[in-house]
RNA sequence: GCGAAAGUGGCGGAACUGGCAGACGCGCCGGACUUAGGAUCCGGUGGGGCAACCCAUGAGGGUUCGAAUCCCUCCUUUCGCACCA
């Protein structure tokens, strides 16, 4: 290696990552014996070329796995790809490429790229989720599924991505718009392979509050998103079907929240798909009732209803009679029922009762109708409520028969308990959570395992032909449905129940289905009997750490939660969440923005590699920005990692020589030096810190921090240099090289090896602190004087409180302060502070 | 609209449990070495004041011997949800 770190950064990275390879430093044993971290990152697309988010996201894991393995962990630190999706299938409409092959180029690249990062992966474990060995246990899974009654067919109104001419899950629908292309999503009627996500609803929500090692932030949204409501179900007879769908004698199902104000309720709303409405939907011809027309033109207009429910505003409230009249069972009225816009299908029954006196929604649309308001909760606190707006909060009720005077929460309570034995009310938890919905009308993905046959109907694939594999030379075109319905060999075949014609499902699905339990299969990754062998994922799991974007909070994150508990009712794992510690990292902005073609901006890892190396790129990457926080890049900080490790270098490499002949000092040696014992002291405090900061606190910019005032006071030391040094600059160089490791770990190992050790430095333990050296036997105890700064003494820690006052009254600064006041207390923190409160 | 998080020098950020605000780096200023420096090294760097000292963590108030940190009100920014009954 050169004297000059410039011209030997290239060369002592590709010497150390090729010997990793050869050490196998990264092995994880397949059963860990002892204590096991499994450290994870989100495994990348394979889009073509790695970017600085995922540099990012692999500096902060691979830091993590580092530091544990040299702690003395059984690490599991493993990557593979997200390999199916759209961005292959569209790069083969627009080149003719394959997609296979350009996947496989892909992954070729990209994994090119992460091994010159220098990350310390177990190879050996990579896994491609459109591999058939992969794939074939999505088929697997799918099928137990369909055994247990989680995955089921169902024709309704689902998101339709016009752009990627594919369906989306609710998921996947962020602020009306598709989350990968951005085009705005519409309705369209399907027949659909939905999991019922929601029979999990419960307890993914409850779980939630045992998710310690989450931020809050994400375990927020995925409650919010899951959206628990307790309230109930309320049955309202019909009394005049004189609208076309409901004949007298039915009931009208509404949930409700505010049973409470119930009385208030003068009028229903049903949404415009609801099954009330079914006679109707049909082009008006003449059916009874001078409304008929009315409602037959409203359901048209909102049949129609712009594609694009993505509504970045909420479109005008608008509705119209349906001519039905039903009984409220607590007060006998006799009320219409409307239908309307804003109210759901996909929510509660899809019917509402409105009370427009406690309800936003149905006041503004009970004044734009001119429909009757009245009031039935009267503020807890007195006085009256406010004309012109809906009174929402809970209070004391009214005109409510017997439960007036009641308040909200007690009336609900004695509503639903009179109710429920007569069949009128019951109480019910709701959700806003919908099943996932994961059929996508597209080639690039997971084959789902059906058969379609018109004797049997849909007939799972046996166990024994499964993978159901995806047909190679297919013509992709992006026109005309589902690409694998036009390929005949792979669509005809046989039912495997009667032996008669079939035809098989031609969707595939969802791509987040391959990402939702790929962190089991690490565990075992050449398994071809089973998805993996439950002893070895319970040896392993939970996730010790897990690393990735935000964007997922409630996508993948949700999915993998739901997908731990089916696994886990499957008996094949022990526990229903899999990520004990999460770690939303932040994103990496250039100029205050996302990186992105569109606004030119990017800063691509490669380039970054070739002109100061992958250890710079990464350092930099940990060192400007807290993990969770966005990080601006700045070509002049990452120059300024760069110096850091220029002048490590500069002050190791010439010494190494007689560094490596040196001896390191006994335990107390250099006690009686100043010099030396503040350079040990600095030395094993920065131990302690580092030790503390990336094990228990999880932050990696402070330990870079600590490590350049290690470097400063190193070089203070080397600049004075006396005889019989060489021991103390050696404890500081080894013990740099070795912290250096989860940040720098390629210098780290050239120092390492220079400074005459054996092995790898990735390898050798964690350095210990010394409690001896990290204590100091001298603390500067600042001294206020009613909480101001006044002087500052050099004590020794074990000082009494008695003694340091006195010694702090002959300070001349303290005492010009305390000249002529009387002293009412003083206040004394052991090592830290004198605070003197006087008068 | 509802919910959440965050506001600290010119910039990125540090300050662990309420105890020296501004660690570390960038930038900037000055100096040394140099034909030269956008290399390296040394020194300085929150604001005001020659000084003692005063002011300072978005704004205002409060609790406390002591607040960037805890509480209240407000402002700003970012994010999530957005007719969910």
């Amino acid at each position: 290696m050169s004297a000059d770190y410039r011209d030997s950064f290239d060369l002592l990275e590709r010497k150390w990552q090729a010997r990793w390879e050869r050490d196998r430093v990264a092995k994880a044993p397949r059963l860990p014996g002892g204590r096991e971290f499994y450290c994870l990152e989100m495994l990348p697309y394979p889009s073509g070329r790695l970017h600085m988010g995922h540099v990012r996201n692999y500096a902060i894991g691979d830091a993590v796995a580092r530091f544990q393995r040299m702690r003395g962990a059984r690490v599991l630190h493993p990557m593979g790809w997200d390999s199916f999706g759209l961005p292959a299938e569209n790069a083969a409409i627009k080149h003719g490429t394959p997609p296979t092959v350009w996947t496989e180029k892909n992954i070729a690249t990209m994994g090119e790229q992460l091994r010159r990062l220098g990350f310390s992966y177990d190879w050996a474990r990579e896994i491609a989720a459109h591999r058939p060995e992969y794939y074939r246990w999505n088929q697997w899974f799918f099928l137990k599924m369909l055994e247990r009654g989680l995955a089921y067919r169902s024709r309704r109104a689902v998101n339709w991505c016009g752009s990627c001419r594919t369906v989306l899950a609710n998921e996947q629908v962020e602020q009306g718009r598709c989350w990968r292309c951005e085009s705005v999503v519409g309705r369209k009627e399907l027949e659909q392979w939905f999991l019922k996500i929601t029979a999990y609803a419960g307890e993914l929500d409850a779980e939630l509050d045992r998710l310690a090692g989450w931020p809050e932030r994400v375990r927020l949204m995925q409650r919010n998103w899951i959206g628990r409501s307790e309230g109930a179900l309320v049955r309202f007879p019909i009394v005049d079907g004189a609208g076309p769908g409901a004949a007298a004698g039915g009931t009208l199902e509404i949930f409700t929240t505010r049973l409470d104000t119930i009385c208030g309720a003068t009028f229903c709303v049903v949404a415009p798909e609801h099954p009330l409405l079914e006679g109707a939907r049909a082009p008006a011809t003449g059916s009874a009732g001078a409304s008929a027309g009315a409602l037959g033109d409203f359901l048209r207009r909102i049949g129609g209803r712009d594609v694009s429910r993505a509504g970045v505003e909420a479109e005008e409230k608008d509705g119209v009679d349906t001519g039905v009249r039903v009984r409220n069972p607590y007060n006998g009225e006799t009320i219409p029922v409307w239908t309307a816009n804003f109210v759901l299908m996909e929510y509660g029954t899809g019917a509402i009762m409105a009370v427009p006196a406690h309800d936003e929604r149905d006041f503004e649309f009970a004044r734009k109708y001119g429909l009757p308001i009245r009031t039935v909760i009267l503020p807890a606190a007195g006085g009256t409520p406010i004309a012109g707006a809906a009174m929402i909060e809970d209070g004391i009720l009214t005109a409510s028969g017997p439960y007036s005077g009641l308040a909200s929460g007690e009336a609900r309570r004695a509503m639903l308990a009179d109710a429920e034995p007569r069949g009128e009310a019951r109480g019910v938890v709701n959700y806003r959570l919908l099943d996932w919905g994961i059929s996508r009308q597209r080639y690039w993905g997971t084959p789902i395992p059906i058969i379609y046959c018109d004797q049997c109907g849909a007939v799972p694939v046996p166990d024994a032909d499964l993978p159901v594999l995806l047909p190679e030379s297919v013509s992709l075109t992006g026109e005309g449905g589902s690409p694998l319905a036009q390929v005949a060999s792979f669509v005809e075949v046989r039912c495997p129940r009667c032996q008669g014609p079939g035809r098989r499902e031609t969707d595939t699905m969802d791509t987040f289905f391959d990402s939702s339990w790929y962190f089991y299969r690490y565990c075992d990754p050449r398994n071809g009997a089973a998805p993996f062998d439950p002893a070895v994922a319970a040896a392993w799991f939970p996730i010790d750490l897990y690393v990735g974007g935000i964007t997922h909070a409630t996508m993948h994150l949700i999915y993998c939660r739901f997908f731990a508990k089916v696994l886990r009712d499957l008996g094949l794992v022990g526990n229903g969440e899999p990520v004990a510690n999460l770690l939303c990292q932040g994103m990496v902005l250039k100029g205050g923005t996302a990186m992105s073609k569109s606004k030119g901006n990017i800063v691509d890892p490669d380039d970054m590699i070739r002109k100061y190396g992958a250890d710079t790129t990464r350092l930099f990457t940990l060192f400007a920005a807290p993990p969770e926080k966005d990080l601006e890049w700045n070509e002049q900080g990452v120059e300024g990692c760069f110096r850091f490790l220029e002048r490590v270098w500069r002050l190791l490499m010439p010494r190494a020589g007689a560094l490596a002949a040196a001896a390191l000092p006994e335990a107390r040696d250099g006690s009686g030096d100043a010099r030396r014992a503040a350079l040990r002291r600095k030395v094993h405090q920065t131990i302690d810190r580092i030790t503390t900061d990336i094990g228990r606190r999880l932050h990696l910019n402070t330990p870079v921090a600590a490590l350049m005032e290690l470097l400063n006071a190193t070089q203070e030391f080397a600049k004075d240099a006396a005889p019989g040094d060489d021991p103390y600059l050696k404890e500081a160089g080894l013990t740099m090289a070795l912290l250096l490791q989860p940040f720098a770990p390629h210098v780290s190992e050239e120092i390492w090896e220079s400074l005459g050790s054996e092995g790898c430095a990735a390898l050798a333990a964690w350095p210990a602190a010394d409690p001896a050296w990290v204590r100091e036997d001298e603390v500067e105890i600042p001294v206020q004087v009613n909480g101001r700064l006044r002087g500052r003494l050099r004590v020794p820690p074990s000082i009494g409180e008695e003694e340091i006052v006195r010694r702090a009254r002959d300070d001349g600064r303290v005492a010009a302060h305390l000249e002529g006041r009387i002293v009412r207390k003083t206040i004394y923190v052991p090592g830290k502070l004198l605070n003197i409160v006087v008068q």
